[in-house]
RNA sequence: GGCAGGGUAGCUCAGAGGUAGAGCAGUGCCUUCAUAAGGCAUGUGUCGUGGGUUCGAUCCCCACCCCUGCUACCA
């Protein structure tokens, strides 16, 4: 048994969760879940990022203070994950008082170490944004937003110097001491740290009031992607001692999407190197999808609500859908008509269909144990490549087992007429249906990361209670042990739609 | 512009120097235990374009076209 430590990117409560949102968290949440079935002592991070000029902002709009807009827009958080029952262990904010606290804390250790000095920031700000803008942001060197041509400012504050872990960072990445994934996201870090020069980084702001105050100099505010990034460390209780670390430190996986790589990738690491805490052991940035072909934008206006997509498929629909739709990693583009056509295939007429007629065929009857080797086989096959699958994050291919094995369950059954045996060879009646009792047993393991109500379904049906699902995995993995002596019926897992 | 990845059946993608595959959709047949579900059968695709290497390339090389990503500090 191992300990397995997963995060995801904490979410700026300025955002309503949305299909991307809920894309990241249950891909954490199957993998979660996953260790947890294989007897791994799972930690599974999740939470807000609350701090920043936007969200006051915002909250001034709407005229509350920024911590009441912050705790009613974190809730919305929560709330979408309970619904889709996500699994974190903890939800960090990074407004709660024991992230500050400990944040501050790092902060010193860094200047302690030397590697947070005071210096100038100069930069195009506009008075009316209340923000800085890149050169590259502007338009025709004007504000995008109000069209002004931003001043010239100049403002102290304190760098950390980044530059100095460049080479090291190089190093790891290459070395696989840090392994960044896809192939393709490492490559393009690896060439940036190839070649462009590391500069150091402005950590604090001063126009910033919206924030964790900067504790050699409080007129100063610690920059929200600085103080953010710590929370994977604050979320499993770290106390701010380098040199005690929570048990599950190091993440054995941090998930994000591609876009917030490069804080991931080189700050984050640099960070933790300058701290001396161990670094992550992978990073995985997984890619964006279009909906129906669109880029989903604010300004666009078709943010996709999970909770709403959840009410037409379900919340395991749902689940199962974003992850067999696009192999992770890459880009993808899914839409209503697309997660039609696969819920009725996959999980309408595949698996709820199987799960319907093997039931229909069990009900009322006496089953007792057989072993079908050929079963023993095929299950042994498919739990080797769905693991493998799940160990390299490819859920879509974990996914294709399963159906895989759906098939070839339908193709048995076809194959051995069981509906005819009743009359002419009782005694392979009951070996085939026992068979097809135990296929469904796995099946109801084998979709437990991806699909927790319908698995939980299945055992019930089953007549498999909770201390039989908590026994040890590599019992359950077997084939032709297990007793099923209260078979139950139960409602179409997936109506069809 | 530079760097990286990609262009394969209607759709989503896999593949590998020897004359192309899967799933879904479509079509035909069989079946009835099941959610009008299931099984079987069925693809003559210029494997982006033009050259080259080779006995032979879609897979190697060159050029070109197209698409996507990255090109930091978004305060």
């Amino acid at each position: 048994m191992s300990k397995f430590y997963i995060t995801t990117p904490i979410y700026y409560v300025n955002d309503k969760p949305h299909l991307g949102h809920a894309y990241t968290t249950v891909a954490a949440d199957v993998l979660a879940r996953y260790h947890r079935m294989i007897g791994d002592k799972v930690f599974f991070l999740t939470g807000t990022d609350e701090h920043g000029l936007k969200i006051r902002k915002s909250a001034e709009k709407a005229g509350k203070t920024p911590q009441e807009w912050c705790d009613e827009n974190s809730a919305k958080f929560e709330l979408v994950w309970d619904s889709l029952n996500i699994s974190y262990d903890n939800f960090i904010r990074t407004t709660n008082p024991s992230h500050i606290e400990v944040v501050k804390r790092a902060i010193k250790e860094l200047v302690e170490k030397n590697l947070i000095y005071r210096g100038k920031y100069e930069g195009l700000y506009c008075v009316d944004c209340e923000q800085y803008y890149s050169p590259k942001e502007l338009i025709n060197g004007l504000c995008p937003i109000h069209r002004k041509k931003p001043v010239k400012l100049v403002e102290d504050c304190y760098f950390f110097k980044l530059s100095a872990f460049q080479k090291i960072l190089l190093k790891l990445i290459d070395d696989k001491g840090l392994i960044i994934e896809p192939e393709e996201r490492k490559n393009e870090v690896l060439g940036f740290l190839k070649s462009e020069k590391l500069e150091d980084i402005a950590i604090t702001r001063e126009r910033v009031r919206w924030g964790i105050p900067f504790p050699e100099n409080e007129s100063q505010t610690i920059y929200v992607w600085i103080e953010a990034l710590l929370n994977y460390l604050t979320g499993i209780g770290w106390q701010g001692d380098p040199k005690e670390l929570p048990e599950f430190w190091p993440p054995d996986i941090q998930l994000m999407a591609k876009d917030i790589l490069r804080f991931h990738a080189v700050v984050w690491p640099a960070m933790l190197l300058a701290l001396e805490i161990p670094l992550p052991k992978k990073i995985f940035a997984h890619g964006f999808f279009t909906f129906a072909g669109q880029k989903m934008s604010k300004s666009l206006g078709n943010i996709i609500d999970p909770v709403e997509i959840a009410n037409l498929f379900s919340s395991d629909g749902l689940r199962y859908l974003l992850l067999a739709s696009v192999p992770f990693g890459q880009d993808g583009d899914i839409s209503r008509g697309k997660f039609y056509d696969r819920y009725n295939s996959d999980l309408a007429n595949g698996l709820g269909n199987l799960v319907s007629r093997v039931l229909k065929l069990a009900k009322n009857k006496k089953i007792t144990v057989y072993r079908d080797k050929n079963f023993q086989e095929k299950v042994k096959v498919i739990w080797s490549n769905y693991q493998k699958a799940l160990e390299e994050l490819a859920f879509e291919k974990a996914i294709s087992e399963i159906q895989s094995f759906i098939s070839f369950v339908n193709q048995f059954i076809d194959e051995k007429e069981p509906w005819k045996l009743t009359k002419t060879d009782i005694n392979e009646f009951n070996n085939v249906i026992y068979t097809l009792l135990e296929s469904l047993r796995h099946l109801a393991w084998l979709i437990y990361p991806f699909m927790p109500e319908t698995s939980n379904k299945i055992f019930s049906a089953l007549g498999i209670d909770k201390d039989e699902k908590t026994k040890e995995f590599t019992e359950a993995k077997k084939f032709g042990e297990v007793k099923f002596e209260k078979i139950s019926q139960c409602s179409p897992l997936f109506p069809r739609l």
